[in-house]
DNA sequence: AGAATTACTGGAAGCGTTTACAAGCACGTA
DNA sequence: TACGTGCTTGTAAACGCTTCCAGTAATTCT
């Protein structure tokens, strides 16, 4: 670090190296790197000099520097099918703010539907040795980007469908569709309506797909037939769950009693579908939707809980513990929770 | 690169470094460089050798070795104080967009309300050469913090407010409150009521404090007075506008016949409880918001449209042109549209 | 045709760390 | 007293690029 007459001239401050730590310290550089990284044994008064040189000259190890020596980089890739989603963005919010509190950065991908995109994201970017570990979120990987990832050695943990080799948080979709069912029959429900996902939505792990299939088990389980008109599509949207109610309610005949929305969202729709067409909640209607969203509390909407915050945290958990060469932790699934508020009742009589 | 026993043994795949290259395609590193990096002049035929061998042998820049050496990163570090709401995360999703089409990493930094927390993320993370440049989201960067990025020659661009020094797309606030209020004041409302933030939504860009004195200025330029009784504090949500209109409208008398919500959610809340409280829309009250948020269009409100994805992207370019060391961007105001849907209309005689 | 550019290429010096290796030292042990 | 054992430290060799410099070949100009 020799400030030439330009630098000065520029006004640019030249950053501390580990030389100039290692000056100001009386210790040679090797002692500095292993005082400020922790590894490799350091007397104790050395240690407390090498800090205090570093925190005088406002020194911060130079990430390329290190990242190329060490292999390491303190950067974990997160992959995400898109963020504008409540479910997505916490998530999100529950990596990051994790990762930070353990010092690592957070680099985001956000994988488009477009296949050279997505593979461009693969070889440019993360095997572009910036990252240290990947954590997929909702997203399905190839059997090429999985190999590609272990060649590489780096650890990867998915959240929201199991990735065969990989630590995964999942939900057993079929189950907690099962259950939010099995609420609605219990209550007495026969004649029950599944709005569920569309084509488009049925994406990486085809949860519209399994959600239904779980609705369908509990249907038939209660003996109960399984009606193809009382099923329609919808993107998990409000205003997609609003319409497909309004296409299930306004027949006269024959109209369900009750509502299973594949998500909380289309759910809401299908109540204010309901509350447009004149009909009593819940008496007339029951309805029950998937997720516990920030906004089912104040519709009073019964529903089946996930954390998306929480999952992201956890994941960042197992990651470390696979990083830190620890016991890999397996995959498990995530704990569910049904929520009943005021959105579902018997039916009327 | 010269795969050892053991490296064999685990099975690890070496990746090609840029020897490899040269040597697979019979020029210099250098060249390779050159060739790959489109900086310097390479010969036609020259360039297209190295890129087959390149692409034979899977090579990638080391980015911790290119960031070392050349002291860019292709890394932009992106502050905003959460994500988990429509706006944040529309914002982020056309920054990451926009980044990653021009080939640089996003790098994700939430910054919490705890102080410490904030200056850390500061002195270890962007100070920490792992990124070129820094985007803040509604961050109101302080002086020491814009003299630490300015010193380290880090552009910065700023987005919702405006950054002394930094360029900056931001809102007239003011203006934007005060043409919603006018809107209403057009239709003939006189006594219209206010949904703003609270103590604690009033952070880094004081937006409540400026969308409240907007409204307070159209108001008086209409001669209308200003009651403070028609002013309600809530936190942005949809819950809390529904609480802050059912006690605006519950009181008997000098009820308003018209909200101003500064924001969406709010208003669509405020739509709600009228609802609730038996109210015809808009009839017997007019409601308009601030956004255009995704859920605008299915309630029928009327507001005015910021478009977050389109704001992520402009920042991307308005920060590529200063590190590509054009002509930096000025920062410029965002246009703002008003959108009349049926949320809004004439006061009831 | 010779001179002056210009285009292309290779050699080699960094960039700022980490870490294997060796050396020095203080101890306790036989 | 001589010798291993740990702890602490320094030396120096990577890590994989970018880029300055110099040299050669090709081109243009006078």
């Amino acid at each position: 670090m020799v400030a030439t007459a330009l630098d000065i001239l520029r006004e640019r401050v030249i950053v501390a190296s580990i030389k100039d730590v290692a000056e100001a310290a009386g210790v040679s550089i090797a002692t500095v790197s292993r005082a400020l990284s922790g590894r490799g044994n350091v007397s104790a008064t050395t240690l407390a000099a090498v800090r205090r040189a570093a925190h005088e000259l406002d020194y911060v190890v130079s990430a390329s520097a290190s990242g190329l020596a060490s292999g390491r980089t303190r950067n974990i890739g997160v992959l995400v099918p898109m963020i504008n989603r409540w479910y997505y963005a916490s998530v999100l919010e529950g990596i990051s703010a994790a990762l930070m509190r353990e010092g690592y950065d957070t680099t985001l991908y956000q994988l488009s539907k477009e296949v050279d995109q997505r593979e461009k994201v693969f070889s440019d970017f993360l095997l572009r040795q910036r990252v240290d570990a990947v954590i997929a979120v909702n997203v399905e990987l190839g059997e090429a980007e999985m190999k590609a990832l272990h060649a590489l050695d780096k650890p990867l943990v998915g959240v929201g469908g199991p990735l065969p080799g990989a630590p995964t948080l999942f939900w057993d979709e079929e189950a907690v569709a099962a259950l939010a069912t099995e609420h609605l029959i219990a209550l007495g429900h026969t004649r029950i309506a599944h709005i569920g996902g569309s084509q488009e939505t049925d994406q990486d792990f085809h949860l519209p797909t399994r959600r239904r299939a779980g609705y369908e088990r509990a249907m038939r389980e209660a003996s109960l037939t399984v009606d193809d008109r009382l099923y329609l599509g919808a993107d998990f949207s409000m205003a997609q769950g609003y319409q497909a109610a309004k296409q299930l309610l306004g027949h006269p005949v024959n109209r369900p009693t009750a509502i299973f929305a594949a998500s909380d969202e289309m759910a809401i729709g299908a109540m204010l579908a309901a509350r447009d067409l004149g009909l009593q909640l819940p008496h007339d209607l029951s309805v029950i939707g998937i997720d516990n969203h920030e906004l089912a509390d104040m519709f009073g909407l019964t529903t089946i809980e996930q954390r998306p915050h929480q999952q992201g945290e956890t994941a960042v958990a197992m990651l470390l513990r696979t990083i830190r060469g620890l016991e890999p932790a397996a995959g498990h699934p995530i704990e569910h929770r049904l929520i009943v508020r005021s959105s579902t009742t018997r039916p009327p009589a």
